[in-house]
DNA sequence: TTTATGTATTAAATAATTAAATGCAAGACT
DNA sequence: AGTCTTGCATTTAATTATTTAATACATAAA
């Protein structure tokens, strides 16, 4: 019950790091600038200093602090190792979703979730919360949470915003300098798009990994806050869903290489209304492609 | 320590209500249904009788539940009243933030803000963890939150992504078919525009409310779930802005009805790129007042 | 066979608890 | 004097423990 203590653990480390730099018998610097080095506040410095003390490390009183002899492996403390990473806690819950067809109107137990993921169950809850801020969930009545996404309703309007967003991406890469490196990445671009283009027959499946490139690629001369976190969790179900979506893929792919190409040519001569009819095309056809791919899943 | 029981006090209650509407002596109906009818599971209705048992109201034994006599106002229960609401708690906040002027990079205590706003440090925490998805606030690695907004680079970003949102906003509006409650909410808001603009030297200061509800119809003809969710946050700052910078806010907002009425004069021509180009017109006017507000707050 | 209840298990909300951060005053050193 | 350092006290935050509530399943009654 309570906090853990690793703040105190890795930092304790680190000042036992520090110090193994210093010259035998060394004076310590003040608290103040420990707590610096240690990145963590002065309590948990002083705490630091009394087991050094305790283990003849140093001495210490007042602020007169000396190194009494260097440290030893063994006089590092034990840092409870984080179960697992709670960065990418996003990307696997996203991909665990789609990877198992988790339904629309799922009940979401945070209990289970934080075992599956190994993620403490308050994390957990803060990260359902931010969810919720783009309606994938939503907070049950009777308590917990539950999955709303994937439903026809969600793909369509997630399918129009994406298709705002990607316009708007579209109209910018057309207005951006010469020197940009959004040019070479377009000229690299349509280079792979052709090679595939030649090899669709055996490689076809090889597309979904030049999707995604593509679009990062447009988006990327979008410098916005809001813009870019949207874009992550719209990137990733888009991709998913391509990938799982078998029916006619080969031809799909080979038409969605053409509009690619397409917008490329159109914004390589600047024209950004040509370049926005290209794009438009294209999204009305990613679009039915997330539509039919809820069709088939909702079939059986 | 631990949960609060306002679910049953809540419940009992709401049986208790039902039980007044029965005749005298009548059965009483199986769990199943009465935590239907409270709205909560069957522990909680048990929890109900045992009590209702307890005072003599009804008779229980197995399934053979009786009404002893009728409730009274005294066997109610007692709930404690929530001190205050969680739903306005975004409304709130930002309100908080922008009538304080809470400058950017401010720490923010989960501990005060939980006592400032009556609201639970965990409901808090959720709050914030919504918010930081619209990279308003983040967390600090020394623990807790941090005001995130209003920066120069903050207003920019969501200046612009506003731009985006409307004016796709925009071009919807002129595609919506006549009988659309947009194009009557439009004609309303052009003779209340032109009202205001008569009156402009005295009442001024009431364009705010104007503005707000010109940009929340056109909005309306947009169903997207992602960009309503924006809308909520985007529409209170620049609000608030408006308000606040009282730099020649006649002259300011004489300006902005011309340019609202230019837009209404486009979408009713049904001319789609004139509307685009009369809204980017007023758009980036905002911008350059929501800018010029922050500098005024810098500067003093 | 259906429906209701009894019982057990699991999950969720929330306060208690400890770790850590912060603030302030007094003292030491330059 | 003035700055830096420490000692001490207070406040805050993370995390567990605990209670309430929900759910699952078995059993019994209709």
């Amino acid at each position: 019950m309570a906090r853990s203590d690793t703040r105190y653990r890795e930092a304790y480390n680190r000042i036992l790091a520090y110090c193994e730099t210093l010259p035998p018998k060394a004076p310590i610097p003040s608290e103040t600038s420990l707590a610096e080095i240690a990145g963590v506040s002065r309590t948990v410095i002083r705490r630091c200093l009394a087991r050094m003390e305790e283990l003849g490390l140093i001495s210490w009183q007042g602020r007169d602090k000396h190194l009494l002899r260097a440290p030893l492996a063994e006089d590092r403390i034990a840092v409870p190792e984080t179960p697992s990473d709670k960065n990418d806690l996003e990307q696997r819950f996203l991909d665990w979703v789609l990877r198992f067809d988790v339904p629309a109107n799922t009940p979401l137990s945070v209990a289970e979730l934080s075992r599956t993921f190994g993620v403490a169950q308050h994390d957990l809850k803060e990260f359902l919360a931010g969810l919720s801020r783009f309606g994938l969930v939503s907070r049950r009545p009777q308590g917990g949470w539950m999955l709303l996404g994937f439903t026809k309703d969600f793909a369509i309007e997630l399918s129009d915003f994406r298709s705002v967003l990607e316009l708007n991406a579209v109209t910018q890469v057309a207005e951006v300098p010469v020197d940009h490196p959004v040019w070479a990445a377009l000229a690299q671009l349509r280079q792979d798009h052709l090679a595939l283009k030649n090899a669709i027959d055996t490689d076809f499946h090889e597309f979904s990994k030049l999707d995604e490139r593509f679009h990062l690629a447009i988006n990327s001369v979008v410098r916005n806050r809001f813009i870019a976190e949207f874009q992550k969790v719209i990137s990733l179900i888009f991709h998913y869903h391509y990938m799982w979506d078998k029916t006619e893929e080969k031809d799909r792919n080979a038409a969605a290489i053409d509009e690619h190409i397409a917008i490329i040519d159109a914004l390589e001569a600047r024209d950004a209304e040509a370049a926005r009819l290209a794009a438009q095309r294209h999204l009305r056809t990613s679009k039915t492609t997330l539509l039919s791919s809820l069709r088939h899943h909702d079939l059986g």
